[in-house]
DNA sequence: CCTACTTTTTCCACTCTCAGGACAAAGGAG
DNA sequence: CTCCTTTGTCCTGAGAGTGGAAAAAGTAGG
């Protein structure tokens, strides 16, 4: 199939598009509810997205009383790829323009190695997903990096765990190699993205989404769009200090929040515990695999291994105190927690929970829910495709 | 006169408006340059806007070359009146449509005493003010109260220093006794339309502005617009936690940054100080005036007294590390301090600056001027004339 | 003082958008 | 089969807005 290369050429065309990825197939009646158009100036611009064929019919909708609507549904060949590079794996995902997924394939990698090389196994994840006969062709394609992104040019800048990646031209690069539109933005802020789309978040205007990885960030989301910050690095709440002369961080300073609580210095704590044998959970595993993660301190913790739990907690709690204080400043109307650690569960969350709620005036938190992210790893590539989604379904 | 009642009737005529607020008396061919219409279209929309009286002709402008344009400028006859409740006293102003202060009184005032009394002497500060000849009447207020509002109502929720004003309807109440339109805002924010309006922000899309005052405040701007918060609290980083088991706080918690830099912490501090004689130059202004505030401490900082300026420092580098916090999370490009505090100046600056230079990442800190405002008492009253003329500039 | 050139303003014809009414088409309920 | 509702199409008219032409009001230079 000939990719599509058309682009609303308003904003009503983009309202449509917009109404029909985020609720599926509409009858026209229906979408004229929703818009506040008069009938003949929407089926113009219906008729007219038509022609484009970004939107195509689909037969007749159920009668509501009287004649029956017909349906319009976006083209069902559309294709957006969802690309989401941690620090130590990528998630390549394919969707179609409802943001769907239809087939998502995650592959260990370590971003250190640079972007050519990261980049060289993006292409090739995304090859496969074609293969599988999911798509023939890509329409846009949005790309997640665990680091600060100038925005606009979709450029990495500065970023402390991306050797090799500071000035690197992803957005352009990408662009040539796919052959479509690419957009790229910080990981976290397309977790937020994503859960705001398909998530916890779709009916909260402002909303702040902390993952919790290999390290920390926090996606900030204002009156429904995320906010960035003026050099891209908003939301960067790792390098808080969570303890006064705690613990070094890479970063120079002492004390970091995500020295404290992450999924590295989880994993470094547990080997601690087990290795002085503080934790026979926990030695048994680094026994067996050589090696221990968030992932098995989540087991230990589901065995009752009271060193796990009370590393948990003891996390739980400098996390909850530094989101206490971004509560209060920023007054969210919901939180998220996501990320690699959500395996940690109830008792991260409820030793969060007890932060705040204890470190916030109630005006705050009386109905603020602070809740796990439910898209797992999804989010970031639902967020992805979200972000090309919503660049190409605006006036061109 | 009679007072204007006219609000624009587009999109077009609430620019033209807001240009001409900010930039003065203005030609109708610069307009021209400044608005993307047609000559045709812009005589149109300033003919009608002529008719409301909201704009009136002021002569020729200076030749640019060729035939002399001629002037236009918001009605002289304008007034706007901007009242900044403090905790401790009240600011009252009157303002032309340009936002310049023409006349501006103070006058102690405790905000406990409760919205009738309160008003009571607002409403005759207003009329000293009318009295003088600098108004015959107002055609908008704006009302800065020193705790939460719920914004589209202008009713103060749950404000914790001022008992008797939660949930009294203060627009609703003012709009009738002074016969003009009203918003109510929180005082942080309006400092900060204030300094965004006439100050040191005049530049910059998303900054922080940090009001320490009695208490602890930031108006946060982002993309050029004041957020508020879900329920109205954005910005109380009063009681973010400062100080790991520190101070009891008024609010239930320990160590809250209020309870230990704050124009009232501040006070007590310097009175402990001279009572137990750590200072000679605090202990004889204390003996001079029977009690002590943050003036005094500045005075005897000036004078090289070593107590005053530990307090600053100490409190300075307090309020540094949350700032840093808040700049890590929030990337601003401008934080702005400011409040009764800044007769603390230079000491209180550099202690904040050498806290957050420190304590966020250089990507955040690298460009990020930390500067006093430059308003003084009268940021307050300006950022309120603001807030009720951007509410009249818009369309109806 | 006169001429040539600029800038500003007005006027006018023309295009486009868009709303809303009339009407036709299509279906449901009795 | 009739009456009513809903949906889609067509048409007309109001209003927004553009851009060119020309008039009005200057400046600059001889």
């Amino acid at each position: 199939m000939r990719r599509m290369t058309a682009r609303p050429a308003n904003a009503h065309q983009a309202r449509l598009l917009r109404l029909l990825r985020d609720g599926g197939p509409n009858s026209r009646a229906q979408l004229g509810d929703q818009v506040d158009l008069s009938r003949s100036k929407l089926a113009v611009e219906v008729d007219r997205l038509l022609e484009t064929e970004l939107v195509v019919a689909d037969g007749l909708a159920a009668s509501r009383g009287g004649r029956r609507s017909h349906n319009i549904r976006l083209n069902p060949h559309l294709r957006f790829l969802g690309v989401d590079i941690g620090a130590t794996s990528v998630d390549v995902a394919v969707t179609n323009a409802e943001l769907e997924i239809l087939g998502h394939i995650n592959q260990p990698m370590d971003v250190r190695e640079g972007p050519v090389a990261v980049f060289e196994q993006v292409l090739s994840m995304a090859a496969k997903l074609k293969a599988t006969g999911l798509a023939e062709g890509f329409d846009g394609a949005g790309i997640g990096v665990p680091g600060p992104v100038r925005f606009p040019e979709g450029i990495p800048v500065a970023p402390p765990i991306m050797p090799g990646w500071d000035g690197f031209p992803v957005r352009e690069a990408l662009s040539q190699e796919l052959g479509c539109p690419v957009m790229v933005d910080n990981d976290v802020n397309l977790m937020a993205l994503g859960e705001q789309h398909a998530g916890v978040a779709r009916t909260v205007a402002d909303f702040l989404c902390v993952k919790i990885g290999t390290g920390i960030g926090c996606g900030i989301v204002v009156g429904g769009e995320v906010y960035r910050g003026t050099t891209g690095s908003a939301g960067d709440i790792g390098h808080i200090q969570a303890v006064p002369d705690g613990r070094p961080c890479a970063c120079g300073n002492r004390g970091c929040l995500e020295a404290h609580f992450s999924g590295a210095a989880l994993a470094r704590d547990a080997t601690e515990a087990a290795e002085q044998q503080h934790s026979p959970e926990l030695a048994a595993r680094l026994e067996a695999n050589g090696t221990l993660s968030a992932v098995d301190v989540a087991a230990a913790a589901a065995a009752g291994d009271a060193t796990a739990l009370d590393l948990i907690r003891e996390g739980g709690n400098r996390t909850g105190q530094v989101i206490a204080g971004l509560v209060s400043f920023f007054n969210p109307g919901l939180v998220v927690i996501g990320g690699g650690v959500t395996g940690l569960g109830h008792t991260l969350l409820a030793a969060i929970r007890t932060q705040v709620y204890r470190g916030s005036l109630p005006l705050a938190t009386g109905n603020l829910p602070i809740v796990l992210g439910e898209l797992g790893p999804a989010a970031g590539v639902i967020g992805a495709a979200r972000l090309i989604s919503d660049h190409l379904f605006s006036p061109a």
